[in-house]
DNA sequence: AACTATTTATAAGA
DNA sequence: TTCTTATAAATAGTT
């Protein structure tokens, strides 16, 4: 679509890269959207740039999708490799816990700035407040 | 695009809807495809039809896409509710851990009746076996 | 960031 | 349902 056919690989010129990727992420975004209204299905759609910024879209909840598609595909699997599924489980809370304990560490550090960060202001603004009645 | 234009809402009748489901969601698949080659993008699509069948695509691993897309979230909302965040995390995790008792006990019952089958399809075998030297 | 020449997707029909 | 085809839509290269 356009002046010209593209074959299907890496476009290397970074420019043409990066533009490229604007329309076809918004493109796909919209048959996405349409795909869900006009059939009454179910879609989430995950993207990352090359760059890392992320762009997603759902058309339910996407957390309630992907546990959708986790089922289906553990339930799917146990009929050949019971075990197997449940190890594979397994290892995806341990690496949710090892997520969850580096968020918790950060919301630490994330706290004791805040914290300080909060202690200060109110401080000032009641000094404030006590000499010049400011808001 | 095609003989004529559709207006963004519900197809009512089923039949269309169906055959329209099976076009747009093999042409959104071609379009993820796409964009994750020629833009080098990681791509995840999810997608359920009405009647609950499953289809998806990732680009990398899905697993893989989808933590790295429950990081950015988490990592992104905890500059604002980082309490909420992990709070979020460990309902998801005690979602898993119930579906993991299920897979759990599924499995069980699983291998309970393949015993059973193996064990009489041994014996059979054995049986067969002494009886005409077959296979 | 707009513009179009083309390619591509697809709605309706066979 | 699968194949065809007229038309709408997406987009590659350009400005």
């Amino acid at each position: 679509m356009g002046r010209g056919k593209v074959e299907l690989k890496r476009i290397e010129n970074p420019t043409n890269r990066q533009v490229t990727f604007s329309k076809r992420r918004d493109g796909l975004l919209k048959k996405a959207i349409e795909l869900s209204i006009l059939c009454d299905a179910e879609v989430a759609l995950l993207v990352f740039s090359p760059s890392g910024k992320a762009y997603h879209f759902s058309s339910h909840d996407m957390d309630m999708t992907i546990r959708r598609y986790r089922n289906e595909k553990g339930l799917h699997k146990m009929n050949n490799h019971g075990v197997r599924t449940i190890e594979v489980w397994k290892n995806e809370m341990d690496e949710m816990k090892k997520t969850i304990e580096i968020l918790e560490t950060k919301h630490k550090k994330y706290n004791n700035f805040v914290g300080i960060k909060a202690f200060g202001w109110r401080r000032s603004f009641i000094t404030r407040d006590k000499r010049t009645q400011t808001t």
